[in-house]
DNA sequence: CTAGTGACTGTTT
DNA sequence: AAAACAGCCACTA
């Protein structure tokens, strides 16, 4: 078809590309779809997906490095926090997350910790 | 068509 | 540190 891939299909591939144990924020993914400030669209798409998806929405979070689902009152919060700890990603009780370690860079790691 | 809302972000008070 | 404002876009009524 002619019709141009919708944002909702580059959002999920970017969400697709963040490596098992990392995780990202929506500015991120929709800098990667090439919709630098749709961050809100990025949450929105990820709002559409159905349970049961081979997408790795859990990798997604906000930029204050915090489970927006649990500050939405999503019962799915717990799942988002479950899962990224199985990942190996720490959540703190507060559901926050260190975006400075467990942060997805496209960059390389330091060479020395 | 308009208006309201949202799994966001960055800047300014 | 917390709240308010503005910006951006898609979906629903």
């Amino acid at each position: 078809m002619s019709t141009a891939e919708t944002s909702y299909e580059r959002i999920y591939a970017a969400v697709r590309k963040i490596p098992r144990g990392k995780v990202t924020t929506y500015g991120a993914i929709a800098r990667m779809a090439g919709l630098d400030r749709q961050a809100r669209l990025v949450g929105y798409a990820l709002s559409a997906l159905r349970d049961g998806t081979a997408l790795p929405w859990h990798r997604v979070i906000n930029a204050q490095g915090r489970l927006s689902l649990e500050h939405a009152g999503r019962s799915s919060g717990l799942t988002q926090r479950l899962r990224l700890e199985r990942e190996g990603v720490v959540v703190d009780a507060g559901g926050r997350v260190s975006l400075a370690r467990f942060g997805w860079k496209v960059r390389a790691p330091r060479k020395s910790i």
